[in-house]
RNA sequence: CGGGGCGUAGCGCAGUCCGGUAGCGCACCUGGUUUGGGACCAGGUGGUCGCAGGUUCGAAUCCUGUCACCCCGACCA
C-alpha cells in the first residue's frame, strides 16, 4: 500500500478530518488567505461546472431565464422585511467606505475616513431584497406575470465556523426568484423547483434525498413555507442540500409590488425563491467517497475514463498509443470524456493511485502483455474491481460500466440511508438512538417549544416533515399530545 | 465571545522543559538506473524560527506584549 494512502485518515477514525483531507488530496479546493473562504481549484470547479450546466438546463426546461443583480445591497433594503432582517443581520459583511489612502505614518494604506458612505452597503447574503426592489419596476399588470428568473452568483454569510464546501463565508450558488399572479401558481412553482433539485440529486449526483417541508424553526427568514431536500451523509448526519421557498406576499408587501388584475384591482404579487449552492459538492463528496479518496458518479465526473499506458521504452509507448488512438476517438464520439495519460514523468503506480483519489469512475491500463493478448485491464472506482478483458468491443463495456456505476452509487447510498433510518416511539429511545447518527422518524406535537427542547437536549433538529412515507397520526414522543404524522429528526451539518 | 491547541524551508513535523553555528521526511533541481499499484541511488537548492520588545557574552529555546490560524461550543445553506 502506498505511503500517502496509509496516512490518509479513515472515515471511521475521524469523519471530519477524513473529509478535509479528501477535499485537499483530491485537488478540489483549499483554504484561502481570507478567513472562512475557500479557493475552488480547477478539478473541483470542473465538477461544479458540470452540476451548474445540468441544473441550468433543467431551469431552462421549466421556463426560467438567467439574469444578474448587484453584489451590494443598500442597508435599508434589508430592513424592510422583519423576519428577513432577523435571520440575516447577524452574518452580514458591510461596506462602509469607498476609498483608501496612504497611511500618514507610512504603514501602507488605511481607510480614508473622509470617504465614508452615507448609506452602508451590505454584501448580499441572498438577493430577495434587491430583486424585489427591482421587480417593483418590472411589474404593473397581470400581463407582466409570471417572472421566472434565476441568477448564478456568489453570496457572503459571515459564519462563525466554516468547513470547505459545507459552510464557507463566501459561496457560489444559484437563486431563483419568481413572481406570480396567484397563490396557487406560486405554490406550484415552489414545489416544481424542489422536484427539480430532487431529480438532479437522484439522477446526476446519485444522492437519494427526502423531500419535505421545514418546521417553523427551520424556515427561511421571510418565507411562509420552506421546502427542502435532505440527504444523509455516511456518518449519519443530515445535509440540507437545496431549498425552495413559498414567500407568499411578504416581499411584495415589504417592497410594495402590486399589479392590476383582470378585474382592474390592485393586488400584491406572490413570490417564490429557491437555491442550491456549492454545498452540493460537499454532499457529493460525503455521500460516495471512501478511504481511498473521492468517488464520483459518472454523470458528474470531469474525467469519466482514464487510460494509462504501461511501457518500457518509446517504441512500446508508440505501439500502445497507436492501439489506443481509435478507442479515444470512438469514446469521444459517444460523448464520453476520456483522458489518455501518457505523461512520462509519473510512473503507472502513481497514476493509478492519483486517479483513484480523484474519483475517476473507470480506468484502463494497457501494456505490452495486453498488446500480445489483445486485452486491456479495466477497473471500476466504486468497487475497485479489476478485470482483464478483450480490447475489441471495449467501448460497449465502458458504456455499460459507467451506467452501472451510476446506478450502483445511488443504490448503495439509498441502502445506507435506509439502514440508518429508525422509527422511534419514546423520547428515551430517541436519546439513545440519536447518538448512533442517522434519521429518526418520530411523532412531534407540532410546537416550536417541543422542537426547541429536543434540540437543546439532543442537538437533533427536525430536518423536515416529509411529503412521502407513512402518514399515520400518533402521539408526540415528548409531550404525548396529538401528532399529525411522523417527522424526520437528525443531527445536521 | 468562552474553553483548548498551534505558529520553525512550498507541505508535514522534531528541536523549546535544561540557552551555545537550524534539523528530519515529502516536494523541488542535476545525473544515472527504472516503469503491470504511489521507484531507487548519488549529489544539490531552499529558513529574518509569526511579529515587537526585554533578559543574556550568546535566544527557536527564558520573560512581557501582540498577531494569526486550527479544534470544541453559541450562529447557520
Amino acid at each position: 500500500m502506498a505511503k500517502e494512502l496509509k496516512n490518509f485518515t479513515k472515515r471511521s477514525d475521524n469523519y471530519s478530518q477524513w473529509y478535509n483531507e479528501l477535499v485537499i488530496k483530491a485537488d478540489l479546493a483549499e483554504q484561502s488567505a481570507v478567513r472562512g473562504c475557500m479557493v475552488i481549484k480547477p478539478y473541483g470547479y470542473a465538477i461544479w461546472e458540470k452540476m451548474q450546466r445540468q441544473l441550468d438546463d433543467m431551469f431552462k426546461e421549466t421556463g426560467h431565464q438567467n439574469a444578474y443583480f448587484p453584489l451590494l445591497i443598500p442597508k435599508s433594503f434589508l430592513s424592510r422585511e422583519a423576519d428577513h432582517v432577523e435571520g440575516f443581520a447577524k452574518e452580514c459583511a458591510v461596506v462602509t467606505h469607498y476609498r483608501l489612502k496612504n497611511d500618514p505614518d507610512g504603514n501602507g494604506v488605511v481607510v480614508d475616513p473622509a470617504a465614508r458612505l452615507e448609506e452602508e452597503l451590505i454584501i448580499r447574503p441572498t438577493s430577495e431584497t434587491i430583486i424585489w426592489n427591482t421587480y417593483k419596476n418590472w411589474i404593473h399588470s397581470y400581463r407582466d406575470l409570471p417572472i421566472l428568473v434565476n441568477q448564478w452568483a456568489n453570496v457572503m454569510r459571515w459564519e462563525m465556523r466554516t468547513r470547505m464546501f459545507l459552510r464557507t463565508a463566501e459561496f457560489l450558488w444559484q437563486e431563483g426568484h419568481t413572481a406570480h399572479a396567484t397563490k396557487e401558481e406560486a405554490q406550484e412553482e415552489a414545489h416544481r423547483m424542489l422536484n427539480v433539485y430532487a431529480t438532479f440529486a437522484r439522477d446526476y449526483m446519485a444522492v437519494p434525498v427526502i423531500t419535505g417541508v421545514k418546521s417553523a424553526n427551520e424556515r427561511f427568514a421571510g418565507a411562509i413555507d420552506t421546502f427542502t431536500i435532505e440527504a444523509m451523509m455516511q456518518d449519519g448526519k443530515a445535509l440540507q442540500s437545496g431549498t425552495s421557498h413559498f414567500l407568499g406576499q411578504n416581499f411584495a408587501k415589504a417592497f410594495d409590488v402590486t399589479f392590476m388584475n383582470k378585474d382592474n384591482k390592485p393586488e400584491y404579487v406572490w413570490a417564490t425563491s429557491w437555491g442550491a449552492s456549492t454545498r452540493l459538492m460537499g454532499a457529493l463528496i460525503m455521500t460516495h467517497s471512501d478511504d481511498n479518496g473521492l468517488v464520483l458518479p459518472p454523470r458528474l465526473a470531469p474525467i469519466q475514463v482514464v487510460i494509462v499506458p504501461i511501457y518500457k521504452d518509446n517504441d512500446q509507448l508508440k505501439t500502445i498509443s497507436e492501439r489506443v488512438e481509435p478507442l479515444l476517438t470512438e469514446l469521444r464520439r459517444r460523448g464520453i470524456s476520456v483522458k489518455y495519460d501518457d505523461a512520462d514523468n509519473k510512473r503507472p503506480g502513481f497514476k493509478f493511485a492519483d486517479y483513484e483519489v480523484k474519483g475517476v469512475p473507470v480506468r484502463l491500463a494497457i501494456g505490452a502483455r495486453d498488446l500480445e493478448n489483445g486485452t486491456v485491464e479495466i477497473m471500476r472506482r466504486d468497487t475497485l474491481e479489476k478485470e482483464t478483458v478483450a480490447f475489441d468491443g471495449i467501448e460497449d463495456e465502458i458504456v455499460r460500466l459507467l451506467d452501472d456505476i451510476q446506478t450502483n452509487l445511488f443504490r448503495k447510498a439509498l441502502a445506507m440511508r435506509e439502514a440508518k433510518t429508525y422509527t422511534v416511539d419514546t423520547y428515551d429511545e430517541f436519546k439513545t438512538k440519536i447518538e448512533e447518527g442517522g434519521f429518526i422518524l418520530a411523532h412531534w406535537d407540532g410546537t416550536s417549544e417541543t422542537e426547541e427542547k429536543i434540540k437543546e437536549e439532543t442537538k437533533a433538529t427536525i430536518r423536515c416533515i416529509p411529503f412521502e412515507g407513512d402518514p399515520t397520526p400518533g402521539k408526540c414522543m415528548v409531550t404525548g399530545k396529538p401528532s399529525a404524522r411522523r417527522v424526520i429528526f437528525a443531527r445536521a451539518y
